[in-house]
DNA sequence: GTCCAGGGTAAGC
DNA sequence: GCTTACCATGGA
């Protein structure tokens, strides 16, 4: 057990914030996998959480994994002279951190979740990792690898619920096994290059590709456009104020993704959405 | 039973 | 360039 007080995080949040689909409400916490390991958080009062690992443990992969080394008080900061939505937004969102997420994972959740509920992604991603995944000690599976998915073949895959996007998944596998697709070389492209490489995937449009690159390779300037941000676009005359959010759009857009679904019934009207 | 979901693609204009 | 059917299936 380790426990510490961290500005600017909410597990809760990061759990509801759809950028993840293995965080598990669990009692008064939250448990998750990631990069094979488990872990529990919980609230401990005061600002504080609980850990179920050892402070090495903590220092040595989940604080990366939370990303506690970034500064998000300075995007609270720099988003208290934005426009009221923006405010609204980052108050709402704030305690939510860009996890640094394995990118192969991060590709096949985002690949699958296209026309999908968050409850269907959750649903369909346990499916893999329990079919395909490598049984941890203690219960649970790692996230499938490469190798696993390639070879799992797309009749198995659609039984996972994935439906037309199984071909997807497939041949991204395959060319994650076989190296074609390099997530080390990926990681030293820019922006721009890195987009481009993602969507000769099969299955990666804007979106998806966007998605991939602030959760898989915390690009922070990308801004997933999804169903949520037209709707929250719309509300602001078309499209957000982002001028003074240069360089962190994608945690605003997390902000906004927070705030539009937890507050979708006033936004947007209760019969909406 | 109906409707929609963290979209992408290909066909048609 | 921009719009539009269509894609399978789980949840609400």
């Amino acid at each position: 057990m380790f426990t510490c007080a961290i500005p600017y995080f909410d597990a809760a949040a990061i759990a509801g914030s759809g950028q993840c689909f293995r965080m598990d409400a669990d009692g008064d916490g939250w448990s998750l996998i990631a990069a094979g390991r488990r872990l529990r958080v919980a609230p401990a009062g005061a600002g504080r959480w609980r850990f179920s690992c050892s402070r090495a443990a903590f220092e040595g992969f989940w604080r990366g994994y939370f990303d506690l080394d970034t500064d998000y008080g300075a995007f609270q900061r720099a988003l208290e002279t934005a426009d009221p939505f923006l405010r609204a937004a980052a108050e709402r969102g704030s305690g939510v951190r860009i996890l640094r997420q394995e990118p192969f994972e991060t590709l096949i959740c985002f690949l699958l979740s296209q026309r999908k509920s968050i409850p269907a992604i959750r649903t369909a991603v346990r499916a893999l990792c329990a079919r395909f995944g490598a049984p941890l000690r203690g219960g649970g599976s790692a996230f499938p690898t490469p190798a696993a998915l390639a070879a799992a073949g797309e009749d198995a895959l659609r039984a996972c619920g994935l439906g037309y996007r199984a071909p997807y998944v497939a041949e991204a596998a395959r060319r994650a096994a076989c190296g074609a697709l390099d997530f080390g070389a990926l990681a030293a492209l820019p922006d721009d290059g890195l987009e481009a490489a993602l969507r000769t995937l099969p299955g990666v449009g804007p979106k998806v590709a966007a998605c991939v690159m602030l959760f898989g390779f915390h690009r922070l300037r990308a801004f997933p456009r999804d169903v949520w941000m037209n709707r929250a676009a719309a509300l602001c005359g078309g499209d957000f104020a982002l001028c003074g959010c240069g360089g962190f759009e994608g945690v605003v857009q997390q902000y906004i993704f927070c705030y539009a679904r937890a507050e979708r019934a006033f936004l947007f009207g209760k019969e909406g959405v």
